[in-house]
RNA sequence: GCCACUUUAGCUCAGAUGGUAGAGCGGCGCUCUCGUAAAGCGCAGGCCAACGGUUCGAUUCCGUUAAGUGGCUCCA
């Protein structure tokens, strides 16, 4: 028999056999209490079962199961495992689709003619535990496509089926465990008795293959960890997030809200979110005012010839409302702002000299969303972008991108966000523009982001069919990452508007124009900043930054004074000076999550001065109503970041 | 839009195999005037999402519609 040379990953070789399994052939390589944990491995390069047989040398790197790589394998076997308890409990009447491993979990989807109720999650969860109970191997068998298909047309697995067709491959691997065969490449856990922890979340719909052209399925999705305590801190994890939830703090807060009678989609901005939303937009305009930009205002609507100009009603239409009639003709809510910004750019001839040209907008826009997907703050049918276009010549463009890459990351930050993933996309089949320019325009924006020293992924042919374009997803506080900023080339507009400048040789020529978003929309951006902050805003943008409590009435004048003097000196400050108790008042305060509780009693008068307790319960000394001004004042440009520049 | 689930007082939620409903918080009133996370008592709030059907009778059963939630899909 021919001896094989294995080697480890760090180091150690030794000889086995031919056809030894790799389990086997780890187990001569690794530690007793290592062996327990390894559950699959890498060999040669490809991910492979401990029970694969080697047939030649190999270099082994074993998969523990408390790594990333042995959590997604985990999770894999797991949604075998359910879905093998969902055939035991419902029959053979019901038809599997697929069942990856996810971020954070799996799924299975099905095909079941009965709706999944919470009660058969707890069935199903005790039929797992039963099976992982078993200890049943995960055994992979390859076999022929034309056996495959005949065993799996045999039980009516449809879904299967077409996988295997679809594959158009000899053979295919099969993955069984105690009752259930799956079609799959695995690898999965040498045996069920790794799985220790898991639970099913929740039931949803899914097209078979994401097409709502096909069956609708049944998604069971769960999650499992290698063990309790990590599934425990999932699942804590996940009710933090549910604290956290945008569309429950808004309430609580008083941010915003939305009603039936005025529609889906429609945000109503109260008093307190109101001034969040102005605090942000104060901060953005100055900001821009600072980079070089001009602000604009555009209408709500236009003619609709306006959006034949610009395609939209080519590439757009479905997102756009319906057209009203005005004096018999034709106008529509806009769906974007560019159109608006050429209409200034076109006001009069524009020469090379004025380039480069950068217009802002908080542009309120209207678009149709399904409404299944509607959300929150986070996906809504009417909001404001932070709108900007820049006109410039194709060798500023490198320049201007960096600018706003610059600005965009500036503004994040002050908002408390550090953490990015960038994208850059390219040009798509279908597109719009010569192939030079889009080449040129690609390298300009991939230039920029080297220079701005980022780190970013390609998404080749992820593009818009008008240009290349970068996107800026955030990561926030609980780490969930949030699309917002985008930056987009776009070489179709100018064309179709025959946007033009006048050149050094006095020649007409296209601009090159940039359209983009930092925060994306103030209705998604605010969305986010309440669940990254949990409510507990800033003290620069929080909407209320202090609240006067008295401890009696015999305070109330002075109160009044105090107050009064505040708001005149811009602090923004409320008042509670009902006959409550004073801890009665301070618990509402904290609830309300503002920064600073004033707290004036005979003392406070006295001195004339107030006592200020933070919102973590600690006490500042009694400081005068100047002072305290002061302070606020002294943070607030802090927060901004004006001290930086 | 599609699938599933949900909708009871301002908010959070109970509730009855069909006989028109309750709690806590909040609001209002009275008493208390009080120093760092909930004082006491009382009162007022509901066409039980809307509309149709079944029924002697529907908030409860059935259907339709609307809104919401979780996904699919799409994206700021």
């Amino acid at each position: 028999m021919t001896n094989l040379s294995v080697t480890l990953q760090e180091g150690e070789t030794i000889q086995v056999p031919a056809s030894t399994s790799v389990g086997k052939a780890l187990a001569g390589l690794q530690s007793n209490k290592q062996q327990k944990r390894t559950i699959a491995a890498r060999v040669n390069g490809i991910v492979v079962d401990l029970s694969t047989a080697l047939e030649e040398d190999a270099v082994i790197s074993p998969i523990q199961i408390e790594t990333e790589e042995g959590l997604t394998i985990l999770r894999h076997s797991t949604a075998h495992v359910m879905a093998e308890a969902v055939k035991d409990i419902f029959g053979p009447g019901v038809k599997v689709a697929i069942g990856p491993a996810i971020e954070n979990g799996f799924y299975y989807d099905f095909l079941r003619d009965e709706p999944f109720s919470p009660e058969d999650f707890d069935r199903i969860e005790k039929r797992m535990e039963e099976i992982v109970a078993s200890g049943a191997p995960f055994v992979r068998t390859e076999v022929s496509s034309t056996t495959a298909i005949d065993a799996f047309a045999a039980e009516g697995e449809k879904y299967k089926l077409e996988l295997i067709r679809d594959l158009a491959v000899k053979t295919v691997s099969l993955y069984k465990q105690g009752s259930f065969t799956d079609l799959c490449r695995g690898p999965h856990l040498p045996n069920t008795t790794f799985i220790k922890a898991f639970k099913l979340l929740r039931v949803a719909g899914a097209y078979w293959r994401g097409d709502e052209k096909n069956d609708v399925l049944q998604r069971i999705y769960g999650t499992a960890f290698f063990d309790k305590k990590d599934l425990k801190k999932y699942l804590d994890a996940l009710e933090e997030a549910k604290k956290r939830d945008h569309r429950r703090l808004g309430k609580e807060l008083e941010l915003f809200t939305t009603q039936d009678q005025i529609g889906p989609g429609l945000i109503l901005w109260q008093p307190k979110g109101a001034q969040l939303r102005r605090l942000i937009e104060d901060y953005w305009k100055d900001e821009h005012y600072r980079h070089d930009y001009e602000l604009l205002y555009t209408p709500h609507i236009a003619r609709q010839d306006l959006w034949k100009t610009s395609g939209h009603l080519d590439f757009y239409a479905e997102n756009m409302y319906s057209p009203m009639d005005i004096d018999e003709v034709k106008y529509q809510l806009k769906p974007m702002n560019c159109p608006f910004h050429i209409g200034i750019y076109n006001s009069r001839k524009r020469s090379y000299r004025e380039f480069p040209i950068r217009w802002c907008e908080l542009g309120t826009v209207y678009r149709y969303e399904r409404a299944g997907a509607l959300h929150g703050l986070l996906r809504v049918r009417g909001f404001t972008q932070d709108d900007a276009h820049i006109f410039c010549r194709p060798e500023q463009l490198e320049d201007e991108i960096f600018n706003i890459l610059d600005l965009n990351l500036h503004i994040l930050k002050t908002f408390g966000f550090a953490e990015y993933d960038i994208y850059l996309s390219t040009r798509p089949e279908k597109y719009v523009g010569s192939d030079d320019h889009w080449q040129q325009a690609t390298d300009a924006l991939k230039q920029a982001l080297e220079k701005k020293n980022l780190s970013y992924q390609l998404d080749p042919g992820e593009g818009v069919f008008y240009g290349p374009k970068i996107d800026i997803k955030i990561k926030d506080q609980l780490g969930r990452s949030w699309q917002c900023s985008t930056i987009q080339v776009d070489f179709n507009l100018p064309e179709r508007f025959q946007v033009t400048y006048t050149g050094a040789d006095n020649q007409e020529h296209q601009p090159i124009m940039i359209h983009r978003a930092l925060m994306g929309s103030l209705e998604r951006f605010v969305g986010v900043l309440i669940e990254h902050y949990a409510g507990v805003f800033p003290l620069w943008f929080a909407p209320v930054q202090a609240r006067l409590l008295n401890i009696t009435d015999d305070q109330a004048d002075y109160c009044e004074e105090v107050y009064s003097q505040m708001r005149k000196a811009g602090v923004r400050i409320e008042k509670d000076l009902r006959n409550e108790k004073l801890n009665y008042k301070i618990r509402e305060a904290q609830l309300a999550k503002i920064p600073y509780m004033l707290i004036v009693g005979d003392k406070e008068k006295e001195d004339r001065t107030v006592t200020v307790r933070l919102r973590d319960g600690k006490n500042l000394p009694a400081m005068t109503i100047s002072d305290f001004i002061r302070k606020v004042q002294e943070e607030c440009r802090a927060g901004r970041g004006i001290e930086e520049r």
